[in-house]
DNA sequence: GCAAGATGTCTGCTTAAGCAACTATACACA
DNA sequence: TGTGTATAGTTGCTTAAGCAGACATCTTGC
């Protein structure tokens, strides 16, 4: 029964946690008007300096494809969460920038979000488990997305 | 800044692991033609009792509603993977059960699939770590899931 | 035995995301 | 200086999934 394998189980337990711990996290993202991927964006967009970043990058640092970003970006600078800026230096570069606005919808959905998080996730483990496990998380996610860091450098040499 | 507070960074890491770790497995999954979804169905059905699960319990296994369930089974079903099987006692449920040609499919997949689990995730750990690591998911998974074993047993009592 | 509600599945409609093709710009090198 | 190639971003088309509603069947209370 090669179906039971320890490591599909382990996988499929990485994937129950996961895919769980999102659906209880996203009705409160959604309260705010915000939907996981653009919330994503905003905070990312939020880390960045001068709380920027070019929809490439923006791209290598979610899950989403080029075409995937510029339709995020689409909806979030219709509703004025962010707004697009020419790169002065290299016109084919837009990079996407939280707004005033973007960073106010932020504060008002951090503050619940983390509890969110706090109350599925973090506060389940003791605090050298979750040391561990932020380790372990971090092992496997330099494994598989090397690029995931992608602009986070002022410039990339 | 509240955006850079830790459980933020342990969440994201969980994600960024996540979907890259399925990203690097879907690829091959997709070689034998199977979407994630499809696999995970698959392999479902082939661990529950007479290789069989109501559309119901497939969908709170799974993180897909109902309707989703549906489509996915829909699919497969057009594959031959899989069929549906009347229930005898109540004629509103509809099995959907493993095929013959499913069982092929997931025994070629499965050897390829498992090995590239262990190249891109419980390979990076080592034994005490992984075993720790599916301890803390197993805990998570129970608190975000409590259903996610529906259909395991014979009969809901 | 029957009405009222609960449960299981499916369908119509909408939205989100990927792929591949396209445009515009930058850079390298002859 | 001009040509070819690489890079950045967007768009058309297709597919997958959610929601809400529809329908069939079961169960419960009387």
């Amino acid at each position: 029964m090669r179906e039971n394998d320890d490591r599909i189980t382990a996988f499929g337990l990485f994937s129950e946690a996961f895919t769980g711990l999102t659906s209880r996290l996203a009705p409160q993202l959604a309260e705010h008007g915000l939907a996981s991927v653009e919330f994503e964006v905003l905070i990312r967009l939020a880390r960045s300096p001068g709380g920027q970043l070019r929809m490439t990058d923006l791209s290598s640092q979610t899950s989403l494809t080029t075409s995937g970003v510029t339709r995020v970006v689409d909806r979030l600078e219709r509703s004025g969460l962010v707004c697009r800026r020419a790169c002065p230096t290299d016109r084919r570069i837009s990079y996407a920038a939280i707004t005033e606005a973007g960073s106010d919808r932020l504060a008002q959905v951090l503050p619940g979000h983390i509890a969110m998080i706090e109350q599925w996730f973090t506060g389940l483990l003791d605090p050298e488990q979750l040391a561990s496990l932020v380790q372990m998380l971090r092992t496997i996610r330099d494994a598989v997305r090397p690029d995931a860091v992608a602009g986070a450098t002022a410039a990339t040499p």
